[in-house]
DNA sequence: AACTCGTGGGG
DNA sequence: TCCCCAAGAGT
């Protein structure tokens, strides 16, 4: 038996069109960079936290060359809270990069996307497949968890592996509408096939699922590590941007002081935050978000 | 290959 | 409350 008979195409096609959120970045009139905006900001983040921020930052930023003629403070504060502020650079850096040797137009090509800053194996196939139409695999934690489950009857993905992930995908993608329906695997995942408490009563292909064959057994690999956030430099490096993101004059040491009681940690991740190009030094030895003074 | 990098909502 | 985890990338 194929791999694609457990994700029945027409089946999942169908649940789909019924079912399927009406995102604006899924829209016929998105443009290809709001697609790559909308896939930079996903990462890691929440549909509904991305949604508003992305709509102000192509209502400011409709193209690559507008948003390369901001500054990097315009486009961290656009940025928000969003996390992972780092990702907002290399955004304005891609898009200084599209501007600047591919006449403002984003690259279809996988290869070619690739070499572009904060844009990795997913975000590449992803742009690709819902930009272009192009029948590339596109491999997200979601579908990582749905063909762990539909194909390989477990409760979840291993360790994640790009060339094994792609090819696994790859076998299940239908000759038509490919792209459509790697975005209704992700949304599977999305939304049925979800991580803690699957709703399989309502998954449209419950009937070819092989974890659902196996009786749903519980993980049995090793569980990985909770990540911690509190107390870590990343609450500080947030808490510190926060308060650059707040004022709109360059502060003095003193103002980040208050933002974390632990000096060393605070001063080290202040440090880290210049390195990374998250925070600049004025010459009067202020600190600012960078490029705008 | 394992770690780091923000933030906030829901179970 | 605490903990999980959410369309990953870079090193």
């Amino acid at each position: 038996m194929s791999a694609s008979a457990n994700i029945p195409a027409d089946t999942l096609l169908d649940w789909f069109a019924d079912t399927a959120r009406d995102l604006p970045w899924r829209r016929p009139e998105c443009t290809a960079w709001g697609v790559l905006v909308s896939e930079v900001m996903l990462q890691q983040t929440p549909v509904n936290r991305v949604e508003p921020i992305w709509r102000d930052w192509l209502e400011r930023w409709p193209t690559p060359s507008s948003t390369a003629a901001a500054t990097q403070g315009e486009v961290l504060r656009a940025w928000g809270k969003l996390g992972y502020p780092r990702r907002a650079l290399r955004l304005h850096a891609a898009a200084r990069a599209i501007a600047e040797d591919h006449d403002d137009v984003v690259p279809s090509d996988v290869d070619t996307l690739l070499a572009l800053p904060g844009i990795g194996a997913y975000t590449a196939r992803a742009v690709a497949a819902f930009a272009y139409g192009q029948a590339v695999p596109v491999v997200d934690t979601n579908v990582r968890r749905v063909v762990a489950r539909a194909v390989h009857g477990a409760a979840d993905a291993g360790p994640p592996s790009t060339t094994r992930d792609l090819r696994d995908a790859e076998a299940l993608l239908p000759r038509e509408r490919a792209a459509t329906y790697s975005a209704a695997l992700m949304e599977l995942g999305a939304l049925v096939c979800v991580a803690r408490t699957p709703r399989c009563a309502d998954c449209p292909v419950l009937a070819t699922c092989r974890w659902q064959r196996a009786g749903r057994p519980a993980h049995d690999g090793p569980v990985k590590a909770a990540q911690k956030f509190a107390g870590t430099d990343r609450q500080v490096r947030g808490r510190l941007l926060d308060v650059l993101r707040g004022t709109t004059e360059p502060v003095e040491k003193a103002v980040l002081d208050l933002a974390w009681s632990d000096a060393g940690q605070r001063d080290r991740c202040l440090h880290s935050l210049l390195v990374d190009g998250l925070v600049e030094q004025t010459r009067d030895g202020l600190f600012a978000l960078p490029g705008e003074h």
